[in-house]
DNA sequence: GTCCACATGTAACTGGTTACATGATTGG
DNA sequence: CCAATCATGTAACCAGTTACATGTGGAC
């Protein structure tokens, strides 16, 4: 149930309508949760309905109109009771490593090209996480909030950090390897 | 949709009824797909629809009756079909990260007692994938599928020892904290 | 004979994904 | 007026989760 306490999370930073906060679950937030437009509008109903948040009324609500939310106590309320209580964290899935456990059984055939394109990816991602760690935390921070966003942006460089090596160890390993290895 | 195909990898593997399945899916497997025994029992019956599986013959088949499935031809090519497939990774979720960007606004109380929880969590994970590496890694490994085994393994062991890293780096700076930051 | 562990399932629900529908606004 | 873009939504589906049901076989 984290989809919406990352919404509350957003919408407190600052009130936004459902495509403004799908751009910011693109980045930010999107980074350590994403979630489509679809399940953003969703979402907002339901919070809406339930009291958390309510329609900005300053504009009329139809289709095709812009809707802002904001977070009421209630709301804020829940959010920071969520966040004090503890959760055991989820159990892993990652399809990359299930793929190199298959193809121990069936076959090696496409996985370097793949293990070259998450790389990429991973490589592609740490230079925008370096980027928004130079634009803002460059200077001295000291807020707790600087901190807290600061220790959370470490997380991402350091878990693209971990990939990057590893695959290019396994790249190296791959190289070694013969040509068909089921 | 990985499920099937790690089902497929472990049948593969070695030839097994559902719960035996979902005994090695806590572990080996489980620590990059989990799965339970519902899903498992789930997808063998889709599995075995598909004609991608059979239960072997053996047994007879009862409620409470063991039942062993192993891997037919079809089977075996459909894994190796998407082993082969390139896959775009999933956006991330962790939602240990999403709280800390909540405790930004709504203040940082119990995130620490559940950072310690986490450390304690990786640390036991990563002494689990020391043990085996040094049971199963110790000597020289030489065969590619040795290779490709200790490969994941070795992200495991890599991914736990960033995290506790990180948690530890993050329990040092709630400390500077000031007790109350929302 | 009763309890417990083993073993296989069913059902209902929740959250995420994919495909599509609808209306408003703006630039050519 | 037409196309593109902004903006909000609906519907169907699929995968994972939670709770519960049913049957077997062995220990006491």
């Amino acid at each position: 149930m984290s989809l919406p306490h990352a919404i509350l999370t957003a919408l407190l930073e600052k009130p936004s309508s459902g495509l403004e906060l799908t751009r910011r679950f693109d980045k930010s937030i999107g980074y350590f949760w994403s979630a489509t437009h679809q399940q953003i509008y969703r979402e907002l109903g339901r919070l809406e309905g339930e009291g958390l948040i309510r329609a900005l009324p300053t504009e009329q609500p139809a289709r095709g109109q812009k809707k802002s939310y904001e977070v009421l106590p209630a709301g804020r309320a829940e959010l920071a009771r969520w966040t004090a209580a503890s959760q055991d964290p989820k159990p892993a899935r990652d399809a990359l490593l299930l793929r190199l456990r298959a193809a121990a059984v069936v076959g090696t055939e496409g996985i370097a090209a793949d293990l070259r394109h998450h790389l990429a990816l991973h490589q592609r991602q740490l230079a925008e996480y370096q980027e928004i760690e130079e634009r803002d935390f460059g200077f001295g921070t000291d807020s707790a909030q600087a901190r807290l966003h600061h220790l959370v942006l470490r997380a991402g460089i350091d878990l693209e950090t971990f990939w990057i090596q590893w695959l290019t160890h396994a790249l190296g390993e791959f190289e070694q390897l013969p040509a068909e290895s089921g």
